[in-house]
DNA sequence: TGTACATCAGTGAACGCGCGTTCACTGATGTAC
DNA sequence: TGTACATCAGTGAACGCGCGTTCACTGATGTAC
């Protein structure tokens, strides 16, 4: 019987939730190199040879943590985005910004599992990068139609992008379409700048100086808005 | 006889020094959490109970690494900046920037020990602060002397500095004495920026994407400076 | 609808490993008279 | 200068722990006739 089968099936599945579940937890005490399968058995109450049914390996449930973080990350940008008026390109950078910032407080250990340091031993399978790449897909969409539709005016001539620029520039451009080399390279720093400021507050180089931290790193991207041109 | 005391804490101090070299190595190799006071007394030829003469702890080890590494960067950072005439402020923050850039790709896992994910159940003692702030100190300098020099003219305005921003940028003048909240602001973002960028590069955010990674490094650091306001 | 068989989930014991840390000890090095 | 004593470095065994992974197994669930 088909409909049966489907219930095993669909056990399965929320079973192989989970212990997904389970194992976000420990991440989110214990940081990633504490995570054990062990544990995450000894939660399910059940016995860690168990678990292998369910995850071949403690990597492959790893690769499932780190996949469901990038979406985790992802959806949480894509929301924020849609949550402005898709004409209000610096308005939108601003509430990507947010969102990844937020999410970034909310689940500390999954972003460094994201962002920080690889774990030691851990090699990520090429099945990561879709995953990976979502937020970076909105963060395109938002420079491309705020070029295309001529909101970019940023303030200052930067240095001349330097030829060699160009095969990256290219590759970068496949995620916002239609942007010139110049708009590429700041884009990029912009990118790196707010994953750098959260990097920093996340793992203590602000602790002791910067405290008023909302205010600092929203006024921080709004810095960067101008310096990409966009109006805010 | 005093000569021969020293002698004998001539030998600790060696061992002490021999013992982190053992250790940093291992770092490089497996990474922070890899590192074990086992694996260090084996490779040492010694028990592993005799490590604990020299350090009471694993996490002393961790610390004096920790110590050490800021400090080696500080250094690079200090000589590079020390090699460029003291008025042209743009070449010293290139100069700084390929410091921190180049360190990091030479020792990817120190790197992350100090700037990456906090490695767990290891919380930083206050002691290594005055190291942390070395590369810190020099970057400052850099920015205070072009501004006392007149030398940083943005190229736009940025956005109104928020009020309670202030006492943030207080402490951070500390560093940068003379400078106003918004050059403040911009220092910050650009300090940051340099680290998220190297951050991208090492933990393989760029992977598949900006492959000539020196060419868009070195550009990205000089649309910083422009953004910053120095010339280059 | 009922029965024989195949599939799958979960168990518990085991293998082999490495870790941080403690402790009573042996020798060697330094000190005081 | 020589001897009795104190300090220190280093040993090796042990404690207690946790880990990833394998494997032969027991029952339960599903399938085919």
């Amino acid at each position: 019987m088909s409909s049966s089968r489907t219930a095993r099936e669909r056990v399965r599945a929320e079973l192989t939730r989970e212990i997904a579940d389970v194992a976000r937890r420990q991440l989110a005490v214990d940081g990633a190199s504490g995570l054990s399968l062990r544990a995450v058995a000894r939660e399910m109450g059940m016995a860690s040879s168990a678990v292998y049914r369910y995850f071949p390996s403690r990597d492959d449930l790893l690769t499932t943590l780190i996949i469901d973080g990038y979406n985790a990350v992802g959806e949480a940008v894509e929301s924020a985005d849609a949550a402005v008026p898709p004409g209000d390109h610096g308005g939108r950078w601003i509430a990507v910004c947010h969102a990844v910032r937020d999410w970034a407080l909310a689940h500390p250990h999954e972003y460094a599992l994201l962002y920080g340091s690889p774990v030691p031993g851990y090699r990520a399978p090429q099945d990561t990068v879709p995953a990976a790449l979502r937020d970076t897909v909105v963060y395109g969409r938002i420079i491309s139609e705020a070029h295309r539709a001529g909101a970019l005016h940023p303030p200052g001539a930067d240095p001349p992008v330097p030829p060699s620029f160009a095969g990256d520039a290219a590759r970068v451009r496949e995620l916002m379409p239609g942007v010139p080399d110049d708009v590429v390279a700041r884009s990029l720093i912009a990118w790196t700048g707010l994953f750098g400021w959260v990097g920093f507050e996340l793992f203590g180089q602000f602790d002791n100086v910067i405290l008023d931290r909302a205010t600092a790193f929203d006024h921080a991207m709004r810095c960067q808005a101008r310096t990409l041109g966009l109006s805010i």
